[in-house]
DNA sequence: CTCTCTCTGTAGCACTCGCTACATGTTCCA
DNA sequence: TGGAACATGTAGCGAGTGCTACAGAGAGAG
């Protein structure tokens, strides 16, 4: 493993600990061993850091979503999806997404390419997890829409959200609903 | 109305427009005709300012999501609940809201406190205007909960989506399943 | 007229930011 | 053994941050 992929492995823990808003090299660079001069040197600039520590984590993400077991119903698949999200290592980095999308509102980069390349990568999986739980390839489409939608608005709230369990019913209704 | 309250009204349409993440005092202040030295005597400190704004802006979507004429049905009412949120005025406080929410993601204040309490009054205003259109209270609740969720994931990745229609047919296959 | 209270402009403090110039290792190949 | 290429530490630049100290302007009250 090269330097620079050791760093941003790292950088990626660091940032889905502490945030993304806000973040600022020198306490990351002390973090992790180093200065902000060896961040620029190997990353170019704080914009491409961003970047791949907003790819990396996107990777862990994809690789956990994918790796769930079929699911036996589609109303199954849609409360067992939300509870692969809400478990710890997805729920760092849905939070970072968030503040990944929030920073991107007005249009920066790195932040837009970056969640727009986000989004479709876990619609496909959606998709894919509604598919293999036996939903037709239109279906599975437009399923993955609405799942998608509910599920990113209310893991939205959920860190702000007093009552946790509140969350799962409402997806449950969801999936009655929708399966 | 008092200077305060004037610059308040004028200090949201700035942080509609400009964002809230990295709003800075001097430029805010050259935009109202004023300076940073003002803003800090007439608010006290920028996270006081910014509560203020955020309040604001809130009750201005209040205003406007509780103005919405009765809708004919469950169905109608939720597409017509989309088609307010995403009108010009309230996809900027929407936007905000975002911004806000991901600010308040590790916990700090003033966003923690103001995002919950918008939270509060949205689900109330979302859950009067399903119950005027025929839901009984219980089920106007829980269908509450799963629209807004679903418009706020929506919103959140509008402006990086590429096709608005498609959104608009989200939420009317949600409204077709729920309705 | 003077005193007080509200308001405002000027200047600046102490700090952080991303990034860079420059010099110095360190390593590996010819 | 020499030289090139990569790596790293030190120091600092220029800009921007929220906020404050200080002085003064203006108005109203006695």
């Amino acid at each position: 493993m090269t330097k620079r992929e050791d760093l941003a492995q790292r950088a990626t823990d660091y940032v889905l600990e502490h945030g993304l808003i806000g973040l600022s090299l020198r306490p990351l660079a002390a973090a992790l061993g180093t200065s902000d001069r060896m961040l620029i040197y190997h990353f170019g600039s704080k914009d491409e850091l961003i970047a791949t520590v907003l790819a990396t984590s996107n990777e862990r993400s994809m690789r956990i979503v994918r790796a769930m077991p079929r699911s036996a119903s589609v109303r199954a698949a849609i409360v067992e999806l939300w509870d692969v999200f809400t478990s710890t290592k997805l729920e760092a980095c849905q939070r970072m997404y968030v503040e990944a999308a929030a920073l991107g509102l007005f249009g920066r980069e790195p932040y837009v390419g970056s969640v727009r390349a986000s989004n479709q990568v876990w619609l496909e999986a959606i998709t894919e997890h509604l598919r293999n739980a036996g939903a037709s390839a239109d279906r599975a489409g437009r399923l993955a829409a609405i799942v998608d939608a509910a599920i990113n608005g209310l893991l939205f709230d959920r860190p702000l959200d007093t009552d946790e369990a509140e969350a799962r019913r409402v997806i449950e209704d969801l999936a009655a609903a929708l399966g």
